[in-house]
DNA sequence: TGTTTTTTCTGACGAAGCGTCAATAATTGA
DNA sequence: TCAATTATTGACGCTTCGTCAGAAAAAACA
């Protein structure tokens, strides 16, 4: 359905062209650099039209992010479907979890502002529950697999222990090394250099620790990774 | 030393009354609710005096956070010095982490400002490298216990895994979760009421997944709890 | 004690960014 | 073609930032 008329395309056109000049604003000179006089300017309109897209800076955002976050819960969904036991198909969450990082570091910038309680805030209800959903359904597929995992008597969890709590962890870990990754120097100073191998490592401490089979040792890694990839990703 | 002249003192003093006003502040309304103006208006002294203090709002954000960093270090540090295995030892830690953040749930807030760039690039270097220098300190301090628990035998890390690397995965998990812990509306979504105490399930199974023995199967992570609670957080 | 020098304080000021809205321009539809 | 509707514009008021010349206070000196 392109047939708009010419002035309903060009507003519809603007709004993705507002972002193309905000994102690398944002990257490049973070939060405090992104203002909209500049926006406008690059854009060659007027500030007032800039505020029929979007109702402040914080929208501006918030809607980068959204347009990579259904992304990863696709890269998520896609993986969660490797053919092979429940823990080869959890380390293909895994790889995706990697992969959509290193694609989209953008992406973990903007949650970073958008963590802010005084930035999120003036945020839309409605973005934030589009972006809270994305985030929402990549932990739903992990559950749903973890669930799997306990069907198929790969793993047992202790009573009291639901799937949510395991995926709490996972999320947690990744989260939080991809967090200082990319922003704290303190990773130079330890003399780490393959951070994302090491989250690797420890995302499969965890499952071992938990006890999900097969266990680490019981299998060779580096060829399943090999068949993750070339399976799942390569398109 | 409080030997000064009267008004030498008054600066002092100022500096401290400073922090004392822009706290709550910064916990109640976040980095946009803080300006100088309303600083300068609670302390009844003009905005220029508060500039002779400090040279911007993110200064004194960061020296909220410098407030309480050490204490964290102090804390690892005699965690550390609890009398048992490098296993216990280790747990002492952890549970030094939890009760730190409980204690002291602003500074992961001023932590969290400081990690926008735009924001962070505003402080001084010197300011900087004390919170840096905290913060690397409590990574030397769980480094040490490694190394430690690598000495008696009670851990062995592949060849090429650095004790530094383990250290990267704890302190990945724990910054992450208390992250989301602190920041997101996931965890009610997902049903989580518990999230310290799954925290330490997950740390539990790191270290059980890496072999740190004694496995938590091995012995009563209850137990040895209430003992590090009683012995070392008890003043 | 009075006087000079040094330090500190003050608040008005310019700059920059936000978000608004009355006026203007463009588009649509009859 | 022309009224009605919709979209655009940028000047404006407001807030906050950070500065700095002049005022005030403190310290040093005589």
């Amino acid at each position: 359905m392109d047939s708009l008329t010419p002035k309903k395309r060009e507003i519809l056109d603007r709004e993705n062209r507002i972002l193309d000049v905000a994102r690398p604003i944002v990257v490049e000179e973070g939060y405090h650099g992104l203002n909209m006089d500049r926006i406008a300017e690059k854009l060659e309109s007027s500030k007032g039209t800039i505020y029929n897209h979007f109702s402040c800076k914080e929208e501006i955002i918030i809607a980068l992010a959204i347009q990579n976050a259904s992304t990863r819960t696709e890269m998520f969904r896609k993986a969660a479907q490797f053919k092979g036991c429940s823990r080869y198909r959890m380390m293909a969450i895994g790889e995706a979890a990697e992969r959509f990082v290193r694609q989209y570091p953008d992406y973990f910038l903007f949650e970073q502002i958008l963590q802010l309680a005084s930035v999120r805030e003036k945020t839309s209800e409605k973005r934030r529950s589009v972006i809270q959903g994305c985030e929402m359904q990549c932990m739903s597929v992990v559950a749903g697999l973890v669930r799997d995992a306990i069907a198929a008597e790969d793993l047992v969890l202790p009573k009291g222990f639901t799937p949510e709590k395991l995926v709490f962890g996972l999320w947690s870990l990744t989260t939080g090394a991809f967090a200082i990754i990319f922003t704290s120097d303190s990773l130079q100073q330890m003399g780490l250099v393959e951070p994302f191998e090491t989250v690797r490592d420890h995302t499969k401490a965890i499952l071992d620790g938990h006890g999900w089979s097969p266990l680490s040792n019981e299998f060779d890694s580096k060829k399943i990774l090999k068949k993750i990839r070339k399976e799942v990703f390569s398109a």
